[in-house]
DNA sequence: TTGAAAGCGTTACCAG
DNA sequence: CTGGTAACGCTTTCAA
């Protein structure tokens, strides 16, 4: 069964007798055809079902009207609230986008980007992957003149334009959030101090703590892995400490779950006992008991302004700027004592 | 700032002075050219870092070695699962993918397929919109010639090869787990009866009972809405019956947690007062108290097989059939009750 | 107002 | 072994 070849304008022009430029030009709308025949041609055309065809134009005009996306991981909400962001502004445009995955490995992501070039993208939106410290695929970028926007893992910030997330300072609103309500002692668990997402996190929770000229305890930090599990731990290590924090700031949602079980496990209750904010962006927050407050990041936005950076560029803009798209805090029952009577 | 052209098979040979067809056959190892300048030819198109136009080819081909997707949403993990499933068997392939929303509407999903055939993509892997009842624009595709195959939620299977999940029998063998495992009450929560998804699986919840010959009480089956109040709700009602269950299938994750937390206010304990099974493919049964026994979907395993179809059709199978990838039981702690002593 | 022809990058066929 | 040429579908001069 052979593939049936679409409509051309060849076919319509001999079918009509006339040249195949003159039916290129009544097709859009030129004024240099007589009315009757654009009239005829243009029916023809519909009753045809023409459409034209992109690889013609794409070899024509060297750009195909595809955005590459680079992401670690499709399966994660954040990334996918993220490209969702990007892939609807990106229709909005006209364009389209091809989502490829680096799986958080480097060579994936350098593979990534080569497929992406040689399908000969407009454009590259990317996240880095966790294992990369070298950027030298994205800075030949440059060379071969591919506009390119990074978000969230950024890199080569005076080259390309980025959007990110103030996790600094958001991490330091949740703990001046428990400290307004009610909390004194406040722990903080994180992941591997070497990811900058941890340190960011953490200088935040640590600024706020020095602004309120809060004494720091290091014992009340916990930094090791990120998960269900670590979480939990995390969170048995500090309730036994002989003098226990009264709330806790967990940097991921897994942290904060595991560290729900514990306190609740130990017969402390929520948040009376302890109050609790974690980070997360999906509706299970509100399915456990107490609902979780948590950090909340504005992913769509994200994605969308990611987007119109790029588009910008391919617009002919040279603006190399970085967006920050803040965090929103969703103040659910897990944070707020009530005053004690 | 103009965008630098790449490389193309011109410039390499009348850089080396020779024609172009030459250089072509060089470069795909043709046997006919002479070792020499083959060596030659090769090393100054990897100096020039040269890569085959895809415009060109698919000008030629008519084949862009893109595959389209339609999915009712990308951001639900149901979706982004699967959707990864078959990107990365499309890669493996040498294909890429272009992804659409359809947000559940029908003229959004006519829309999407319509700017995939504008795009001129080899074929297409679609999951229906909930609001599709008219199935006029994917039979269109036929006479176009454009391969597709539909996944989850199908329709003209007689025409189009199709991936679906065992809903019916999943719920069976759901609601048999309860009943080998101490429950003997079992209630069914589910959605508005008048999806597919719902009518499937209550009844295999329904022939399960029928299978053991135990009596259907009616009032054991709410179907109202999906969501997490809804499941709440129901389970009270449920809950609060003069002859309550001792077990509760709930169609969906979220109605599963709103019957948790019904169970635990009403101070029942899961599940020895009552056992509780849900549907959900993500992390977060594991994460509540006591974690949650559910049926899991094969979400990758069906991107890859519905993805596989695909590339069977393109490559010229016709065969139409529907592969059926089964749920499986992910035991955790809410179903099994203890013998009583 | 219309037509002819070049060109975009590649492959494939036919000559030599 | 190598070169020339047509063809893929379209836009865009240049001519008429």
């Amino acid at each position: 069964m052979e593939k049936k070849k679409p409509t051309s304008l060849k076919e319509l022009a001999s079918e009509l007798g006339v040249s195949i430029s003159t039916v290129s030009r009544a097709l859009k709308n030129s004024s240099e055809i007589s009315e009757e025949l654009r009239e005829k041609i243009k029916a023809l055309a519909k009753e045809r079902n023409y459409r034209p065809n992109p690889f013609a134009m794409s070899l024509l005009k060297n750009a195909p009207r595809i955005i590459g996306i680079i992401v670690p991981d499709i399966v994660t909400h954040y990334y996918a609230s993220i490209i969702s962001g990007i892939n609807d502004r990106a229709h909005k445009h006209g364009y389209s986008t091809i989502i490829t995955s680096s799986y958080e490995q480097f060579e994936k992501e350098k593979k990534c980007l080569e497929d992406l070039i040689n399908i000969r993208v407009e454009g590259i939106i990317a996240c880095l992957a966790q294992e990369t410290t070298d950027f030298a695929h994205f800075e030949a970028l440059t060379v071969q003149n591919v506009p390119l926007v990074f978000f969230d893992r950024v890199c080569l910030t005076n080259i390309f334009p980025s959007v990110v997330t103030n996790n600094a300072t958001s991490a330091q609103e949740a703990t001046e959030h428990l400290l307004f309500h009610g909390s004194q002692q406040i722990a903080f668990i994180g992941g591997s101090n070497h990811l900058a997402i941890v340190k960011e996190r953490k200088h935040g929770y640590l600024q706020a703590l020095r602004e309120h000229d809060i004494p720091i305890d290091r014992n009340l930090v916990v930094c090791k892995r990120i998960g269900y599990e670590a979480g939990y731990e995390a969170a048995r290590q500090l309730l036994t400490l002989s003098y226990p924090p009264d709330a806790i700031v967990a940097m991921t949602d897994s942290l904060a779950f595991g560290t729900m079980k514990a306190i609740k496990e130990l017969g402390l209750s929520i948040p009376q006992d302890i109050a609790l904010i974690g980070y997360t962006d999906e509706t299970h927050a509100n399915y456990v008991d107490p609902p979780l407050t948590a950090v909340t990041h504005q992913t769509y936005k994200m994605g969308e302004t990611a987007c119109e950076l790029l588009i910008d560029q391919l617009k002919g803009s040279s603006k190399i700027e970085q967006v920050i798209i803040p965090c929103v805090l969703s103040i659910r029952g897990s944070s707020i004592k009530t005053p004690k009577s």
